[in-house]
DNA sequence: TTGTAAGCGTTATCAC
DNA sequence: GTGATAACGCTTACAA
């Protein structure tokens, strides 16, 4: 079987106590017997055993985050990549991910409840929040700490760490952009609005319109969900009932794509007399035919940042601002060109 | 504090042991009293402590896996795609996922003693084998149930389940179709021969020339590591030493998408004049410029089969078959036109 | 049907 | 410096 304290106790004619603390380095050893003990252990190929080290220290050692389930089709490279984010900078503080998918059917509060209440993480790591969000206030409640990418809706109460990009400047930037190439009829695809970042990018499109002296006309917004599927859709609602729009705005690249292929597939050539752009900056978009105009967000780094963060929170070192609002950064590409002569 | 069977046990009158198998469902428990208690732990919103129970059962219902830390630049989407397979089927099995990202300097070897020793997981999906894989000797002797994505090199012991494919055909199809085009001049990047696969690849290669008559140049051959920047210096030495080459093929889509920039940056037409094939099928590989030919591997799939494999093992369940070696599947795109005529 | 007690492998407290 | 002993919160023989 496995190799505990007690085995290499027993080998070297120590109590389990010192070995324990022979191993840990406690400097209330002596160096001989400490040397001696660490010897026995490696011969032994000495392991411990983290669930008991855990249990006992309440301590893991372990992020938690939950994400959705992508299903074959639509792999969503915005949580690829920032789950990357996170893995990458977890490592190097020493700590590892436990990660669950959630599958749309499922009870996703169940899932946190296992793993907060469950005392398998240290931290969680939340991501795409929402109007009124049962998680944040869940683990508010429990005092468990957490960081969030995202803030809440507009109007709610920030009073939880996040890191999020300043959505609104985002799509105001991508509305902007538009109408200075000439377009005058802007149609805007949202995510659901429980979504908590949809009110923020319809406020900047809003904005952008008026600060361009177009009227805001409530038939060029249509909802769709935030996958390739929702922006095909949206699209298509969109330029069956006003088909002189010229431009789409999506509120995320997955969407934008979706409808690109929409209009193409409706004969208008993107890129040429029709614009279409997005938001994020996922690779796709570079890749995308034409390339996609974006607003882009430095997803890998914000993962990063958010282990960051929440590591200080756990270990309660000091941590400089825990509200971060990060700006996204215009990327035109192909997709809204020549439209302006 | 954390609510437990002690608090229950208190509130309800009956004893911890009683509490236990009320709400673990055991049916020698009067129904009446099973009802009693699980109401006072619903109204005391009791979680079960997962590390405790863990620990006593030795049974975590948690997969380990342990991947490669992939810098900002060069995001991985085959390691993404099959986490995300991964993800979704250990979802629907009831089992999360504990992920450690290797950063390169740190020791590899010591991540998997800590999970498997330090009694994480139940089991193991390692991707990636290298020759004489040492995680694999390791998990071997252990006796920790583990699955993988790969095979052994040629000539290694394959004893141990895995779900791999035929690299040898898939690079062989791959050529084939590159000398059907009319290439007779047709280069290689490997990887580096410690990765598992490589041989096969080679052989691949090597079957698919003299099938068509044509004759093996090791100056035709060249190594570099799997990522674009391994392509890109892989076709830039290819081209350099042997500029009468017309079509070279690259061990995965990252490479071959490094190839293809290299090509171009030269002046070659990708798609014209010079043909680029890679492995995979990534996303990316549809969309590049021009949109990669390349022998598709199933990935996402590859690790729901993988999970599904896995759990079996772990629970004892028969599996049919525990060596699984799918075929590639060719896939024809732009890189590999216009060449015959 | 229910309870007592042991034990999973650690770490922490307190004596010696 | 070192060692008993008691937790951590749970499951599970074995008794009653």
């Amino acid at each position: 079987m496995q190799v505990k304290l007690k085995d290499i106790a027993e080998k070297s004619g120590y109590s389990i106590t010192t070995v324990s603390r022979a191993l840990a380095g406690y400097n209330d050893v002596n160096e001989q017997t400490r040397q001696h003990i660490s010897e026995i252990a490696a011969t032994l190929g000495y392991q411990p055993n983290l669930l008991a080290r855990q249990l006992r220290s309440q301590r893991t050692y372990t992020l938690g985050l939950i994400i959705p389930a992508q299903d074959q089709s639509f792999s969503n490279e915005f949580f690829s990549q920032l789950m990357v984010g996170i893995g990458d900078a977890a490592s190097l503080e020493h700590y590892d991910l436990l990660i669950s998918a959630q599958v749309p059917g499922q009870d996703e509060m169940a899932a946190y409840r296992r793993m907060v209440g469950g005392n398998r993480v240290d931290g969680m790591i939340l991501a795409r929040t929402r109007q009124n969000d049962e998680r944040i206030a869940y683990l508010k409640k429990q005092k468990h700490p957490f960081v969030v990418n995202g803030r809440g809706a507009p109007g709610e109460a920030n009073d939880f760490p996040y890191i999020d990009v300043d959505s609104q400047l985002g799509i105001r930037a991508v509305v902007a952009h538009l109408a200075e190439r000439g377009h005058r009829d802007i149609g805007l695809i949202l995510p659901p609005l429980k979504i908590a970042f949809t009110e923020y990018r319809h406020d900047g499109y809003r904005e952008a319109l008026s600060a361009a002296r177009l009227s805001y006309r409530a038939d060029y917004v249509v909802y769709g969900d935030l996958l390739r599927s929702g922006g095909y859709q949206g699209a298509q609602s969109l330029l069956s009932r006003s088909p002189q729009i010229t431009a789409i705005v999506a509120c995320n690249d997955l969407m934008a794509l979706g409808a690109m292929s929409a209009a193409q597939t409706l004969g208008l050539r993107v890129g040429q007399e029709f614009a279409v752009a997005g938001f994020d900056d996922i690779p796709a978009a570079e890749f995308a035919h034409p390339a996609l105009t974006t607003a882009r967000q430095p997803i890998y780094e914000i993962g990063q940042r958010l282990v960051k963060m929440l590591v200080s929170l756990i270990e309660g070192k000091p941590v400089k601002q825990t509200q971060v609002l990060l700006p996204s950064t215009l990327v035109i590409r192909a997709s809204s060109e020549n439209r302006k002569e």
